[in-house]
DNA sequence: TGTCAATTTTTAGTATACCAAATGATACAA
DNA sequence: TTGTATCATTTGGTATACTAAAAATTGACA
């Protein structure tokens, strides 16, 4: 009798596309930079195939940019382009929070109320380095309360895309973006569809990484 | 000489995912029916790798589901998925429609102008054969006007994944459907972004296939 | 010395082969 | 007869091999 919840068995595409978005997201590669599937497959130890699947699918995901014949490069959003990354995340997280005010799932709300403490505290008490945890948890249990599964897919892969705009190594600025994420998760809590559509939106675009000292352009 | 470009060089990778794509949307693969590599393989003469990589596309955009071993199947949204859907999808051609309204190029309006002008005649012509061809040229203009290829991108595959639900078969629900359109089209071109945002929203419930005569449920 | 063409090398696209897992069938035992 | 175990078949996962296209390099000629 087999346990087999279904994912007992591990593909090895799986792995190799996790370890790649890894390194991408963590900036190990840089953007741009020629992703060659002989490269990494022997780097990784697996032959070229799970790597050539793997690079498809985070194409797909907009994490990896693939040319016919050219291969695949580290994707590199044009400056315009970032702005409409973020204007339909904008828009998608606001239906998201809405979404989650509207349906005020008893249960689920107790999950946030126990989010938003623990959030809370943490900045209480100064401690940073759970905060992207924290972060996390908003995410995850504001989607969990939505109840859109698909919207939760497209909103991970945006926020993928999108990582590299929203560096958050700014502890003010950290502290202030999770009061954002109070203040949304009070909304939902109250049920206040278009106050937590409003400020979900509003915090995507205040979350945008705006280069102050470092004014290169 | 190399006879150099002449005839694209066609990744058969994409051949077999338009095809694939194409039967699906057309219905002739059953939603859930499975989709055997080896079988689609030696159907189309080629190998299994292209088409294992287009089921793979096919699979993140949505249209085909994937378990490991188990293979891919024509998906099948769940019932309450579909509203999902549907809601994300409207929220998104919203947006789209702003935008359109907001940017309101000229040049491009010209072009608008012209789509409206063409469906409308075809209308009164009653020719409803091209009406899904106006359709079409509806949404690559509106898009087009909107200005954000990343929002293209993702109506389109939603676009895909609802094909189902929005069966265009009844005479009087089309040309009510290109009424719509060309009421989205004239709040753009007037550069109505409440307007257009509201009646592209409308339009996409309004479009759901909801089963009249047959009330299975 | 600079430019262009030919060659070499790298690398992606495709095919084939092999292995392992899942499902279905069959046989044997209780 | 029924249930379980084993085996066979199907089918997906992965590796390897081969082909062709694009980039890099080199060399020749102006």
């Amino acid at each position: 009798m087999t346990v087999a919840l279904g994912d007992a068995h591990t593909p090895l595409t799986k792995m190799v596309k996790d370890a790649l978005r890894q390194r991408i997201l963590n900036a190990e590669f840089e953007t741009g930079a020629r992703l060659v599937e002989g490269r990494i497959s022997e780097e990784m130890g697996v032959s070229r195939m799970p790597v050539r699947e793997a690079l498809r699918e985070l194409a797909a995901e907009g994490l990896v940019k693939i040319i016919p014949r050219r291969g695949a490069t580290v994707s590199m959003p044009a400056p315009d382009q970032k702005m409409e990354l973020i204007e339909v995340r904008a828009t998608l997280e606001s239906l998201n929070a809405k979404l989650a005010a509207k349906r005020k799932d008893p249960e689920r709300i107790a999950e946030l109320q126990r989010v938003l403490a623990a959030g809370e505290s943490a900045i209480e008490e100064g401690d940073f380095s759970q905060i992207s945890a924290h972060n996390d948890a908003f995410h995850t249990a504001l989607g969990q309360v939505s109840g859109n599964a698909t919207l939760q897919d497209l909103i991970r892969t945006l926020r993928d895309q999108t990582a590299m705009l929203f560096k958050q190594d700014d502890p003010v600025k950290v502290s202030k973006s999770w009061q954002e994420h109070a203040d949304i998760l009070r909304a939902v809590i109250a049920g206040d569809e278009e106050l937590a559509a409003l400020l979900a939106a509003r915090h995507v675009y205040n979350s945008v990484d705006t280069p102050e000292a470092t004014d290169e352009s």
